[in-house]
DNA sequence: TACTGTCACTAAACCGGTTCACTAAACCGG
DNA sequence: CCGGTTTAGTGAACCGGTTTAGTGACAGTA
């Protein structure tokens, strides 16, 4: 390639520096038509060789780079998938539950040449959020069906998969068996001889009237919960299912707030792994030794489940296979405009029996 | 409004359901210009109110969404900034660190009104992602300075910020003091009498030729490392640095390959908190009781880290700061075109004390 | 009445690519 | 040497918005 193709004159040269080449520079500088450039990134075959070598050489040179805005916008398609949540990103990626599923998705979407974008609200907005975003479809997860951002992307005609929600007719969606996890738990304590629980479930995030949330996952396993429960002749009363964020912490202060109000229970059905883990910490901090005073059983069965002290007995989900298959039931969509069935995938929980969780104890504490 | 309006010709109502409406559909129900379809949603002021209204009422009775490609693509922002990672995106996800990194970058991206999108290789190939992803400026995690991908960046001129990397003059960086951080760390072992160290480094992903990859931190966090042991006379022989995956089981088949290579230390220095949890795993299916027979310390001080047991003795960075900081680093260029000058930011470490870490042995188990 | 200014709105250019429809030249068998 | 096919490349339309520069109607002023 010759130097004096390449060396810009000093106007040339300012403007380079402004604003970045386009499709148009190179060509001009090549001595070709744009559809050539063009035709040298995306279908080399259609020019001679040489042609398509010089071509991409002078692009290297001016440091052209297609823009893949202007790609996206030609080709109506952005090879980007959406993962929508209802929780800030920092609130997401705090959660061991939601770094599981976001592999289960980032490995699949990646096997079939997507790329990820995470929306979540915008300033307080999630449907701004949505509003902005450029993607090819979306998964959403822990939304309710009947969240208005859900009607919002079906008004929009976007693909779109929930998860851990109700059935939308139109959709194809993915679910766990949460009801037989939170039996099989509540089983479990049962015949343990427990009778005096605590129930800690997920507090949703607050919707815009400011009631905490509850999602259906949240239901669905309260449900499981109670069904076994009644059949023992266990009552649950309301005061004995309390609420904290999916963390730590929220399961520790949750725990907290219900021993402050008086309630003594001899074991616990916590919502997640994290708030059972939270609720552990908090009982050992009041004097409480687990399994023997206290039995806690969790839910997902995240990685960390096995190896806190005590090992974690908890219910065990697929987290990530819920995550890659709403992938692949979204790429169904996507990839073939044709209206398809939606399809609806619920997927089995097991439960794990580790160390948290013992035989009742004889005669409960009455003073902490 | 009239239904007389709404109500669509066969023909239009086939042609909306195939593609989703455009600014000149809205523009031709309303009997308005584009121009005004357009006012209607980004300057309404300069619009009789009225006609705004009855622009956005025809807008949302066809179900119209401006096409946010096309927006970026006019404005030349996309209001996105990347997070480039050399790691698979399934891989990243399951790294603590990672996570909270995030959660500071999201954090910090939130407030300023920014989405977020994740470049990590696709296909292998981080220069595909590179090349495909919309973003108007890019943090850069992990990537060592000379690693190919922020050459093409550069030359791009995308701004860019780099973190945990060496600084490359023109970007802005951060840091955290990694060589004091590991220094304190191995003076505290050193302190506590040990002698028989090993090191378990974090295994960068593979290069392109096949070695395994050795990032700076890794680099860095060695060198505090053997300060101090030559300092103290006590040599590190190459087998007793060994590296692993910064995950839980990486560092349990880390400290398992040392264990078969017949190394018996008395204590680890880990490079991740992940790591040093996996190593004390790992001890204690080999029968070791930690801190009696093995001390243990790791780096990062995740969440996670006070709550193991035993509790891990660490050291502290900053992590989500360094996010955040990052963000706002990379904004203070991607908003302002002029060329201000790069930023250069180094965080502290410090060692927290807690439980894994004791005493050497006064004798040595010889047979495990 | 002519002059200026404001209001409400529009036509056309533009962002930076891809692709359709077409052409000139080279090739090829008969 | 002719008609038909390939090859290599081009110009213009297009994707779906935003924005610049203007236009006609009307009101207010001198």
């Amino acid at each position: 390639m010759g130097a004096t193709v390449l060396t810009p004159s000093p106007e040339e040269d300012m403007e380079r520096r402004r604003t970045r080449p386009r499709i148009a520079d190179v060509a001009r500088e090549a001595g070709v038509s744009k559809t050539a450039v063009s035709f040298a990134f995306n279908s080399p075959e259609r020019l001679s060789a040489e042609t398509a070598i010089r071509i991409r050489e002078v692009a290297g040179a001016l440091g052209y780079r297609p823009n893949p805005v202007a790609r996206m916008l030609t080709q109506r398609q952005t090879m980007t998938l959406g993962v929508l949540t209802p929780q800030a990103l920092a609130v997401i990626f705090s959660n061991p539950f939601f770094a599981l599923f976001s592999e289960g998705v980032a490995h699949a979407a990646e096997d079939l040449g997507y790329e990820l974008h995470f929306i979540s609200p915008l300033h307080g907005s999630l449907a701004l959020a949505v509003g902005r975003s450029t993607v090819d479809g979306v998964v959403a997860i822990g939304l309710s069906a009947d969240h208005p951002e859900v009607g919002q992307i079906r008004g929009a005609g976007l693909p779109m998969v929930l998860v851990d929600s109700d059935d939308l007719p139109g959709h194809s969606s993915v679910v766990v068996d949460d009801e037989a996890g939170a039996r099989a738990a509540a089983e479990h304590l049962v015949e343990l001889g427990h009778r005096d629980l605590l129930v800690i479930a997920i507090e949703g995030p607050a919707t815009p009237s400011g009631e905490p949330g509850r999602t259906g996952v949240t239901e669905r396993r309260l449900r499981g919960y109670r069904a076994v429960l009644e059949g023992a002749g266990i009552e649950l009363s309301a005061e004995r299912v309390v609420a904290g964020r999916s963390s730590i912490d929220g399961g520790s202060s949750a725990f907290q707030r219900a021993w402050a109000m008086g309630i003594r229970p001899t074991a616990v059905l916590a919502m997640s792994d994290a708030i059972a883990i939270g609720a552990m910490r908090a009982a050992r901090e009041l004097g409480l030794r687990i399994p023997d005073d206290l039995s806690v059983v969790g839910f997902d069965d995240i990685d960390l489940a096995g190896h806190v002290d005590p090992p974690l007995t908890t219910v065990h989900q697929p987290i990530r296979q819920k995550g890659a298959d709403a992938v692949r039931l979204l790429l169904a969509e996507v990839e073939q405009r044709e209206a398809n069935r939606p399809e609806h995938i619920r997927l089995e929980t097991r439960l794990i029996v580790r160390a948290s969780t013992g035989p009742a104890p004889q005669l409960r504490q009455e003073v902490p």
